[in-house]
RNA sequence: GCCGGGAUGGUGAAAUUGGCAAACACGAUGGACUUAAAAUCCAUUGUCCGUUAAGGACCUGUGGGUUCGAGUCCCUCUCCCGGCACCA
């Protein structure tokens, strides 16, 4: 071939991305699974297009699949669309185009800028969960979950604007307003659908345990998402009723100064319980109040407490002490029983609850350091203690007596123990039109039906009338909501909710593996063979929802028998973010870098090293235009570095081999592939990586010398630089690659091993310490003895300075490393 | 408030097991090449003291501790980022 001398990237780009595909590098071939290796990327919403911050995601999965071919992997790297979704349908309300046209005009652009990347997938695998091939299987999941009893409809507070008349997502309240016309938004109930993640906690809990390749830190996000806590279950008789309340504490130990009981607003109890109170328009005006500033409001900061005093009392089971029952705003419907046991004295909001309305307190734990008074304490006692005021608990540490009462309740009958989470069940309908229809058809003579599987999927219709007002556009299509009962044949009434789509992302890493099976969601052989996934790459902002619902649905559909893997994803990897004037990149903030007009000046492999450069891939990371700079002045140098070898004149002199200069290059080489494979291996710290060879092009530069000659040290470390950087560069190297001879795609060629023989140098450098401060360094053989050492070190003038030539106290000895005398 | 993560030169950062702090880059300054510019190459570049130099002292957010030796381990405090937040 002929070799042009200066770096042409235009040419070479387009030429290896069209090469790659010809060859059909990133295909996989789904029968051979031996050595399969299942690379994931998060499937992106198709927003109008992507910025540099987006392609570093892409970018490091990409590193790791090259790099896994050249390990000789059957890599699996497949990309998709998750398409439904609130932006297309605001797009399409907004400016006209219907979801499916700018969705797909989305898909167009990035799939074009994927390529630029030189980002490689298997395109034959694509998916896009908003083409009803997918969906249709989205809708089957839910029937599968229905027919288990896991979705279920109950009614639930929305958002909702009053002026609108409609339905809002939580992203679509502003300041507790609606973003379209400022209303205040207030709270409604509606018949939603729900899946019982509820019911998986504690395996979603406790499988987290086997995830040791997960980020810690998702872990914790997880564990507290879910959060666990035990405790026990005590029931309270309401004075003069047949009623029994029922709450949960997880201070048992507390229960003897327990001096009022409290009820959430929502409580159903409460008309029933006040009916004949005096000031029962009172209480009602009240809880009214409370629950219509609940949700929004009361998730918002810190809202006063308030409550108010129902006229009824309970009997406190453990001391039959009747005791007052209250409403308040701080107590939760949706956790425990919507009731709560108050202890003053020893739980901060009960306190401050309890000081606002001048309610009693008992001091039932004492500090051992110093004894308690009620009326000295300006804030509760939570800390361990000496149980008094509790009868015959008295005197024992209040560990002990959580199991003594707890034991003692369980044997009365009065209490039991129990374990209770903060997971909620999730939420999936959506009062939207662009997402998955629910597959449910209501019947007035049969009620809830499921629509059969065969009738599967239940389109979505395309012609449909987007209005700036209202609920959702299905509503109104006449010919979708009309339908037949699958049952009886009447008249009947399709859902017009939609799906989240949490839910089309919670599956499918599974479709990928059979995105064009028409009889079925997935393989279930196929399934079993290529998952768990490998390795998983995406960003943090979705380590609760997306990865416990994903989670969750491989974990039904294990109980189903249609999969033998109960978690879907093997190692995760969480990347940061790429933020530019300290933040985040979006195009409200104006600080959206394009990659496009970065490919045009530099050409990708630039704008990826860059990227790949900036920092470890874990941590967030500021751009900076200028950096991008360096990154081209590198290519460029190896580029010239790899002319120059290929032009330049072979070594004669057989002895260059054996010099200094060119035995530390070998050994080098060696080093350099050591580094960099481990950096691969461990935690994708390619910045690293990067700069080792780097290093060893310096080298290289240094070793050929102004008179460029060429040993075969040199051949053989250029070589390897171009080799060790091909999945972070995969354009350039190519190039050089096959300028080098080479007549195969370098992703095809083996990745390098290592010679540990060849990494020590027979001679090294030691560095001699006085007190712990280096006062010179002494080139000694590999292994030197402490004896040997001695010898030298102590005798040395320009050490003797240090230790005015008396005998140390202490020669301590690093071997290879370092020796420190103390004196 | 609770739970994570972080703080190292002018900048991004490195230091893998407690063993030479600042690798590799960016930027800056000076120089070579050039009519000139770009590109490229070379040199210097943590701070302070020292006229230059030789040399020395000090440096990893703060203060303390353990150790022959601490960016790394332990305790205290400050600030920044992320998550959760009345969960009884």
């Amino acid at each position: 071939m002929t070799i042009k001398t200066e770096y042409a990237f235009k040419g070479i780009e387009s030429k290896w991305q069209k090469h790659w595909k010809k060859i059909k590098l990133f295909s996989a071939d789904l029968s051979k699974y031996k050595n399969k290796y299942y690379c994931l990327m998060m499937f992106p919403y198709p927003s109008a297009s992507l910025h540099v911050g987006h392609g570093r995601n892409y970018i490091i999965g990409d590193v790791v699949a090259r790099y896994k071919i050249m390990k000789g992997l059957n890599v699996l790297t497949p990309m998709g669309w998750d398409a439904f979704g609130l932006p297309a349908e605001n797009a399409a309300i907004k400016g006209n185009v219907r979801p499916h046209v700018s969705t797909g005009r989305n898909i167009t652009t990035m799939k074009r800028q994927l390529a630029q990347w030189g980002v490689g997938y298997d395109w034959d695998k694509e998916v896009n969960s908003s083409k009803p091939e997918y969906y249709k299987w989205t809708q089957w999941i839910f029937l599968q979950l229905y027919k288990k009893g896991l979705a279920y409809k109950k009614k639930a507070a929305v958002n909702w604007c009053p002026s609108c008349n409609t339905v809002l997502a939580n992203e679509q309240v502003v300041d507790g307003g609606c973003e379209r016309c400022d209303t205040k938004v207030t709270q409604k109930e509606l018949e939603q659908w729900f899946f019982k993640i509820t019911d998986y906690a504690q395996r979603l809990l406790k499988d987290l345990d086997k995830l040791e390749d997960w980020p810690e830190r998702v872990r914790i996000m997880q564990r507290n998402w879910i959060g666990r806590s035990e405790g026990v279950r005590i029931e309270f008789t309401v004075v003069d009723s047949d009623k029994i309340l029922t709450c949960f504490t997880t201070r048992v130990d507390t229960i003897c100064g327990a001096t009022y009981m409290v009820l959430a607003p929502e409580h159903p109890w409460i008309g029933e319980l006040i009916a004949s109170a005096p000031n029962k328009k009172e209480i009602m005006a009240f809880v009214e109040h409370a629950r219509s500033e609940s949700m929004i409001k009361r998730s918002q900061l810190d809202v006063e407490k308030e409550g108010i005093f129902t006229g009824r009392y309970v009997v406190n089971p453990i001391n039959g002490e009747k005791i007052p029952l209250w409403i308040a705003n701080y107590v939760l419907m949706a956790y425990g029983a919507g009731a709560v046991m108050a202890v003053p004295t020893h739980d901060e909001r009960d306190f401050e609850f309890a000081k606002k309305y001048d309610l009693p307190m008992r001091v039932v734990i004492d500090d051992p350091e110093s004894h308690l008074e009620v009326s000295a304490m300006s804030g509760a006692y939570i800390d361990d203690g000496i149980m008094i005021n509790s009868g015959g608990f008295d005197g024992i540490s209040n560990k002990e007596a959580m199991e003594k009462i707890a034991d003692y309740m369980e044997s009365k009958n009065i209490g039991k123990r129990a374990v209770h989470y903060k997971l909620r069940d999730w939420l999936i309908s959506r009062q939207r039109y662009w997402g998955a229809p629910i597959p449910v058809i209501y019947c007035d003579s049969c009620g809830i039906r499921q629509v059969p599987e065969s009738d599967l999927p239940v389109l979505l219709p395309q012609d449909v009338e987007f209005k700036p007002h209202g609920e959702s556009p299905l509503k109104t299509v006449k010919d979708f909501v009309e339908a037949k009962c699958p049952e009886c044949g009447k008249k009947a009434r399709r859902e017009i909710d939609t799906m989240d789509t949490f839910v089309d992302s919670s599956w499918y890493y599974l479709r990928y593996l059979s995105s064009k099976n028409n009889n079925a969601a997935f393989d279930s052989k196929i399934a079993d063979r290529w998952l768990p996934v490998d390795q998983y790459i995406g960003g943090v902002e979705h380590a609760i929802l997306h990865l416990l619902y994903s989670r969750f649905i491989t974990k039904v559909l294990y109980d189903l028998k249609l999969i033998s893997f109960d978690e879907p994803f093997g190692n995760l990897f969480t990347q940061g973010m790429i933020v530019k004037n300290g933040a985040k990149m979006s195009k409200s903030k104006g600080n959206v870098v394009s990659p496009d007009d970065l490919i045009k000046k530099y050409g990708a492999d630039t704008v990826r090293l860059y990227t790949l450069f900036i920092g470890p891939p874990e941590r967030d990371a500021e751009w900076n235009d200028r950096g991008v700079e360096g990154a081209y002045r590198f290519l460029k140098r190896l580029y010239r570095l790899v002319v120059d070898v290929v032009e330049g004149k072979a070594s004669t002199d057989e002895s260059d081999e054996d010099d200094e200069q060119n035995k530390d290059l070998t050994r080098m080489i060696h080093a350099t592939i050591k580094k960099v494979t481990e950096d691969m291996e461990r935690d994708f710290h390619f910045n690293t990586a990067i700069s080792s060879v780097m290093e060893l092009v310096n080298k290289i530069y240094l070793v050929m010398g102004d008179k460029k000659v060429i040993t075969e040290p040199v051949k053989k470390a250029a070589k390897t630089a171009v080799i060790l950087l091909s999945p972070f560069v995969p354009h350039i190297t190519e190039e050089l690659w096959s300028m080098m001879g080479e007549s195969e795609s370098v992703f095809k060629s083996d990745w390098p091993d290592y010679d540990r023989n060849i990494l020590q140098a027979e001679e090294i450098t030691i560095v001699a310490q006085v007190n712990g401060k280096v006062r010179g360094r002494f080139t000694v053989a590999l292994n030197a003895s402490e004896k040997d050492l001695k010898d030298l070190i102590l005798e040395d003038d320009s050490v003797k300075k240090w230790t005015g030539g008396r005998s140390p106290k202490k020669f301590i000895v690093i071997p290879n490393k370092l020796v420190n005398i103390v004196m």
